[in-house]
DNA sequence: CGCCTTTGACCTGCGC
DNA sequence: GCGCAGGTCAAAGGCG
């Protein structure tokens, strides 16, 4: 084994092979001054994939395994921080390599203990400068001096090079666009950080608010202090290392996900969806309040069911507990998709797997239950059960989120549901617990498609309906010229029609909450409001030529753009869903109703023909619950 | 054999 | 306390 100073031959590297794994074991503690100071680090070498490049200087790189063990007596940098490049700067240091070459690939896994990453590395490293007589040995046993041998192996040195200069282009693609990603992340935080403190000033400055409590302007507006759910959380802890001090329990989030993968997620998400960074986060549920029990293998705690409201129902977000107490919130939220379709499921790109049936209450058919099996332990549901009243009508409910990545063709509906649920739940933390104006919300949440959302606070829980049933393109209704004009592939299918659809509309309210939250801190839902939303204040003109931009990405980022870049509009739009979801306090001049749970037993749905109709949800049907039968293809 | 569906039993919350 | 309803578990069987 090599130990302390790097690999190293002496004759020509062509020849070289790594047949064995080579561990590079414990690193001197000779450097006083540098932070790495007492640190015993095990490099181990993997020998299956180790290439070599021809170029002067020869280079080896290989996927190296990097499990880096630190003794506790050794204090962190200073930064609170240490990347792999910080390794690698370290192994430069030590050994007069020019780290710039270097190139990283990091992945970093789930573990507890000691930092351990894995990634694939070109280590940059002139090997021929590095040899030291005291690693030669070993290395040379590997080396043929057969020269009929090299010659034997030069087609699979091409093989492995060309392989190589492909995954290094690619990496550096990829990193370029990790580094965008991150640029205009961080970007929107630091904006987001402005708005919110300049928002806060102003508020407090115009309307002379007390936090908690209500007050009746000169206008007779009841104005109620509010908060949107500061979606910084939602990033992950330290997603933003200066705007929180939540790096208790070790920076991982519910799914146990460690830390740097949270940053690196988080800076995937430019447009704010998802906690931990996944855009392709589904918002839908997870174990409700009867799972919090004697059930093995449950992840909610007991104190899950707390609301964490203050007396009158401002969230505080200030604390891990708080972080706790949104998440849990946030599981109880459901996204419900009403799509027509004959199959016994929408295609949304997840894996399912049904654990249950059961006959529901005013209902005919049966309800399906079924879980994500795309990843062991991910808590997302999803109900599956026909519209009693039109059985052509799949309702598809989502509960939870989606602890694992996602294909590309469940990124739609997950995002969907994702911001669909985060948009009611960033409402409802604040006052869930009244009266819906639905119709309000679909002419001003959606003037391009005036029914296609809703928004209901049936018990148990707060659900966003998004109903993709009426035209089969509401985007392409007749509208104004400055209204949307988004096309999506092949319309011709339900299915892939229904997934359309909801994508864009995650984006819209996404972007819409993310980037303006902080102006609807206290948020006054102003006659002025209205009125803008009632004419029409739409996006500035968005003209896409059907066919220009197909792709899903430029969709969305042109409607992103197009939001962003009315931000009358992308306030309107929040603060009508911040009205809506949370008005009812303004609306029923600060009233709770029975339901002190933050539910409400008020339900929107839309009919076929495109009108709203406002029913309660308590039925007093008796629905059998035994077990049918009859399947939901039976219909 | 592994994965999936089926389905009766069971658990929990809620209203009366 | 009891019954109802929603939701989940887990054994059994089917299927490729």
């Amino acid at each position: 084994m090599a130990k302390g100073s790097g690999l190293s031959i002496d004759s020509d590297p062509i020849g070289f092979f790594l047949n064995q794994p080579i561990v590079l074991n414990s690193f001197p503690e000779d450097d006083n001054n540098h932070h790495y100071h007492n640190r015993n680090i095990k490099w181990k070498l993997g020998a299956m994939d180790a290439t070599l490049n021809r170029s002067a200087p020869p280079t080896i790189q290989f996927p190296l395994n990097l499990n880096c063990s630190h003794r506790q007596d050794s204090p962190p940098p200073s930064d609170g921080k240490r990347t792999v490049m910080d390794e690698m700067d370290f192994f430069a240091e030590k050994h007069g390599h020019d780290n710039e070459a270097a190139s990283t690939d990091v992945d970093r896994k789930d573990s507890d203990g000691p930092t351990a990453l894995e990634f694939n590395v070109n280590t940059g490293l002139n090997l021929l400068t590095t040899n030291t007589s005291s690693d030669q040995s070993m290395v040379d046993d590997g080396i043929s001096p057969n020269v009929e041998d090299k010659r034997a192996r030069s087609g699979e040195l091409a093989v492995l090079q060309a392989e190589l200069e492909r995954m290094n282009s690619e990496n550096h693609r990829l990193k370029e666009t990790l580094n965008q990603v991150t640029t205009t992340y961080n970007a929107l935080q630091m904006h987001f950080a402005t708005l919110m403190q300049a928002q806060k000033a102003k508020t407090t400055e115009e309307n002379g608010m007390v936090d908690g409590k209500v007050e009746v302007k000169n206008n007779g507006t009841l104005v109620v202090p509010r908060q949107f759910m500061d979606l910084r959380l939602a990033t992950n802890g330290d997603a933003d290392e200066n705007s929180l001090s939540s790096s208790e329990g070790n920076g991982r989030d519910r799914s146990g996900s460690p830390a740097i993968k949270g940053e690196v997620m988080g800076s995937k998400q430019q447009f704010g969806l998802g906690k931990d960074g996944n855009s392709d986060e589904v918002l839908a549920f997870d174990q409700d309040k009867k799972e919090h029990g004697s059930k093995i293998g449950r992840e909610d705690s007991p104190d899950q069911t707390s609301q964490g409201w203050g007396p009158n129902k401002v969230p505080r977000f200030n604390s891990p507990k708080d972080v706790d107490q949104t998440e849990a919130t946030m599981r109880k939220a459901r996204v419900s998709v009403r799509a027509r379709s004959e199959a016994p499921m929408i295609t949304d790109g997840c894996q399912w797997r049904k654990y249950g049936q059961k006959m529901a209450k005013g209902n005919p058919c049966p309800r399906a239950y079924y879980r994500c099996t795309m990843a062991n332990g991910c808590p997302v549901r999803k109900q599956v059960q026909r519209c009693a009243e039109d059985r052509t009508i799949l309702i598809t409910t989502y509960e939870g989120n989606h602890n694992h990545p996602l294909p590309p063709n469940a990124m739609a509906m997950a995002s969907t549901t994702s911001s669909a649920a985060r948009m009611l739940l960033s409402g409802s933390m604040s006052s869930a617990d009244g009266l819906m104006n639905s119709n309000f919300l679909t002419r001003t949440l959606l003037p391009c498609s005036p029914s296609m959302a809703t928004i209901s606070a049936s018990a148990p829980f707060p659900t966003v309906t998004l109903d993709l049933t009426q035209s089969p393109n509401p985007f392409q209704l007749p509208r104004p010229p400055t209204q949307f004009q988004i096309p999506f592939p092949n319309p011709s299918q339900t299915q892939n029609l229904a997934t359309a659809q909801a994508t864009l509309l995650p984006q819209i309210f996404g972007q819409a909450l993310y980037n303006n939250q902080s102006k609807f801190s206290g948020l006054q839902m102003s006659q002025d409001m209205d009125s803008a939303l009632q004419l029409g204040h739409q996006p500035q003109a968005l003209a896409m030529n059907q066919g220009q931009h197909n792709s899903l990405s430029d969709t969305v980022s042109a409607a992103t753009a197009a939001i962003t870049a009315d931000p009358n509009f992308t306030a309107a739009l929040a603060a009508a869903i911040t009205s809506i979801i949370g008005g009812a306090a303004q609306t029923n001049n600060i009233s709770n109703n029975n339901n002190s749970n933050n539910n409400a037993n008020i339900t929107t749905t839309t009919t076929s023909n495109g009108n709203l109709t406002s029913t309660t949800s308590n039925s007093n049907s008796n629905g059998n619950n035994k077990i049918s039968n009859s399947s939901l293809q039976g219909n």
